[in-house]
DNA sequence: ATATAAAAGTTGCACTTGCACCTTTTTTAT
DNA sequence: ATAAAAAAGGTGCAAGTGCAACTTTTATAT
């Protein structure tokens, strides 16, 4: 993940945090974040250590929306954070900045130099931020998980060109990205397995039929 | 949707135009746009008319990913239009300003305020689509479609804070934003209407439990 | 080294959903 | 004004999936 501070001296950054007037919290682990930022409209950045964002369902389940690493960027806007059921929580001790989002687009800023880098980091990384979400967007406009994993290993194969990949994550949280029941999903990754579509070996899935896969 | 070009003169739009070497291009009603606009990473704007980004499914099928209006912007990190089955269609005669990612991103525009200003613009247009593509992600991670309506229903009452809303498009594209099959989502919104959760007329819904709907 | 917890993997069953195929109503085009 | 097309609305059925309830394996903590 690129940083929001690329570019700038500690100079600059000084002066960036005091034109945006800053505030920066730190958190112990396993504390919430959001009831010390929460208002009307923020723009964070994870300074130090990760964090993440849960969604409390009606069944009481916490659901994993996204993680927060150093450098990331989370608010009101961006992320999944302007809903009431949403809760951040610090993954180890970390240190958060916070921006008022009207402080933050304020026009006045762009006559500095430092803001406009500063501006131009946060453009991009929103940018891929962005191009992630709809990634998943894709897989998640499937209607059968035959499909969704399909289209998953689809976009894992166009980023690599390899016909294999390994998994970020558990298969736990693959069913939770593809928003399937996870033993739904082993039992169709059996079958695809089965039909020589894929091997599977710990986090490490090969693609059989690479090409033929992306016709779907 | 707000303009790319707010708070900036003809005369600014003139240079901003020479410093990035945009490109603008026309197209017919029913005109396929990517052929034509199609690089490495771009980044662009519909400066007049209307298109739609839709997706060729391997049945044949065409899903709409995205409707683009006068001021939309897509390109190859925001929006769907990454992928190789992935297509945009003019619905009406228009106009399409296309701009390199990389000539975007040349930091050596920070120094001309003109495109800061632009700049400025583009990230507010940006986040505001992140925001609702995020939106429809929490929807899309509901399982059930029950869970989907209550869910597209809380955000819009959330949005308003009034127990009705008017749908901004058809049912039959309801179902393809919930990513569900039409005749389920009917069967699911009628036994809704018999639980007296919702009344629908036309397209004007009216929540009859607003407040208990977002516990879910 | 051992206990404990978490992840991986599997299966049966009930419920949900997609799909195909209708009818009726509304919209659009000529 | 009329025809044609699209959207709204509905239903039966088969296939797919969520869920619960396991076992086995791997990771983590003491």
């Amino acid at each position: 993940m690129k940083s929001p501070f690329e570019s700038l001296s500690k100079v600059q950054i000084e002066k960036l945090y005091s034109l945006l007037g800053v505030h920066i919290y730190t958190f112990l682990k396993n504390e919430e974040i959001l009831p010390t930022i929460k208002s009307e409209n923020i723009f964070a950045i994870i300074l130090e250590g990760s964090a993440q964002i849960v969604n409390n369902d009606y069944n009481g389940n916490e659901i994993l929306m996204e993680n927060l690493t150093k450098n990331s960027v989370f608010g009101t806007n961006i992320s999944a954070t302007n809903n009431e059921d949403c809760n951040i929580i610090a993954k180890e001790n970390s240190k958060v900045l916070v921006i008022d989002y009207n402080k933050l687009m304020n026009p006045e800023n762009l006559k500095y130099k430092y803001f406009n880098i500063f501006f131009s980091n946060l453009f991009d990384i929103i940018n891929s931020k962005y191009k992630e979400t709809n990634e998943r967007v894709k897989i998640l406009e499937k209607k059968q998980i035959r499909d969704k994993l399909l289209q998953y290993f689809d976009i894992e194969y166009s980023k690599s060109r390899l016909n294999y990949f390994y998994l970020p994550f558990s298969f736990k949280e693959l069913a939770d990205y593809l928003a399937v029941n996870r033993s739904a999903m082993f039992r169709e990754l059996k079958s695809l397995k089965d039909e020589h579509f894929i091997e599977i070996h710990g986090r490490k899935i090969i693609l059989l039929q690479a090409k033929s896969i992306n016709l779907i």
